[in-house]
DNA sequence: TGTGACTCAAACGTCATACTTAATTTGCCG
DNA sequence: CGGCAAATTAAGTATGACGTTTGAGTCACA
């Protein structure tokens, strides 16, 4: 993640958009600007270029005479890199990362399909190539190895779509499958079964084969449900 | 739509955000903020607070000695409600028609089938009674009845599937569904076997079928594809 | 001629303060 | 009791001063 932006008020961002997304401030809260003018001790501009931001991304609003108030959560853009960032960092984690996991579960298969009628041969070999390195780190606790090529071989599906939309969503699966890894400390190997398909969605990209590459991407995301417990849709 | 919001800030958002998008200023231009000042007639205050939000869209990045740059396309939050409505607001607009339909097709068929196993009776009489509007409306050139309808069951099916990613795809539906009522000036009445389908899915939803929720709804929105001509995917 | 360190200035970043605007509360008066 | 007006409060805007970073140009030296 290339984040951490520079400046005073992307500090005070970093705090407050934790605090408000994981429910510090619960909806409804109302603060006061030179509240946290004081609080983080800085000047008036600062926390009013942080309020700006926290706006656009709709946790609150700002209404005269009566102060920064925070939106209810069916309101937050929850498409926002910086407030996923934000909720798979806080509480609900769980609940965030099966969401998360639906959406991946919609888009991945639709992806993967026109990925197989749009890519490069450079992006059908890319793709080859991370789901051979799935295959040589699969076995014998390379879990770091392994999750840079499975994040990169998504990202490949998504961005060979052809689709704008489904390439920006290569950051959220890349914070889906790190998340996984380290949340449920993955101690044991990837299960072999997933590692072949992605070899086999490879090969059906590279053959043109968008009915297969789609089913056998409904496979791959129908597994990463399972392990979440979530019921096949 | 609810925005326009108030204030200084808003007003140059909206002369700048849709300048960027449209590709007035091209990926790589500068932006100077004391020439935006006098571009605007507002002080320095208002200006860098505009900034701050477009940088947190991903459309520019602030530099000292630089200025403000345009980023490329590929990073822009293509996600965001305000970055959708300013593009398809502008010049590429059938592009961006193009490719948030494409999204519908992958993720709607899957909310149907979520939303037949946890819709509520309330929801599903909603559904029910949207569906009948779009019936009664179907004919006789009320084109502006019928897509309130059409908008309502749409976001009803999002919004019952439980999922809050998919929940807040409400809004993109509706902009390209009122923008292909409006983009393409549809003189002609809907298409009768698109009418028929909306009311099956709710029949569906409402006798917990998922399966068959999510079938219809994928011929729906092969439907609409076909409409842009997006081949199938 | 080429390279490196040094200086300068441009543009954003931050602060402090004064003033403006709008909404809520209070309270007066009918 | 009800409605309207004034006071109050907190955000919005403007402005001048100063700090900080960094690109670019300069100059000396090898």
């Amino acid at each position: 993640m290339e984040n951490q932006g520079q400046g005073l008020h992307a500090r005070v961002l970093e705090s407050l958009g934790p605090a408000i997304t994981s429910g510090t401030y619960p909806p409804g809260s109302v603060l006061r600007t030179d509240e946290l003018e004081e609080r983080f001790d800085v000047s008036r501009t600062v926390i009013r270029e942080a309020i700006r931001v926290l706006e656009s991304m709709h946790l609150v609003t700002s209404r005269r005479r009566v102060g920064v108030t925070v939106r209810p959560t069916e309101e937050w853009n929850v498409y926002d890199p910086q407030v996923i960032r934000w909720r798979l960092a806080g509480t609900d984690r769980p609940r965030q990362l099966r969401s998360l996991t639906v959406l991946r579960s919609a888009v991945e298969p639709v992806a993967a399909g026109l990925a197989a009628r749009h890519a490069t041969p450079e992006q059908c070999e890319e793709l080859t190539r991370h789901a051979l390195g799935m295959v040589a780190t699969s076995r014998g606790q390379q879990l770091g190895a392994y999750l840079v090529h499975d994040v990169a071989f998504h990202r490949v599906i998504l961005r060979a779509s052809g689709n704008e939309m489904f390439a920006r969503l290569g950051d959220v699966v890349a914070e889906v499958l790190t998340g996984r890894t380290e949340h449920q400390v993955m101690f044991t190997d990837p299960d072999p079964a997933a590692v072949t398909l992605h070899v086999r969605v490879a090969e059906a990209v590279r053959e043109r084969d968008a009915e297969r590459a789609e089913a056998l991407t409904r496979e791959i995301t129908a597994g990463a449900m399972a392990e979440l417990d979530i019921l096949a849709p």
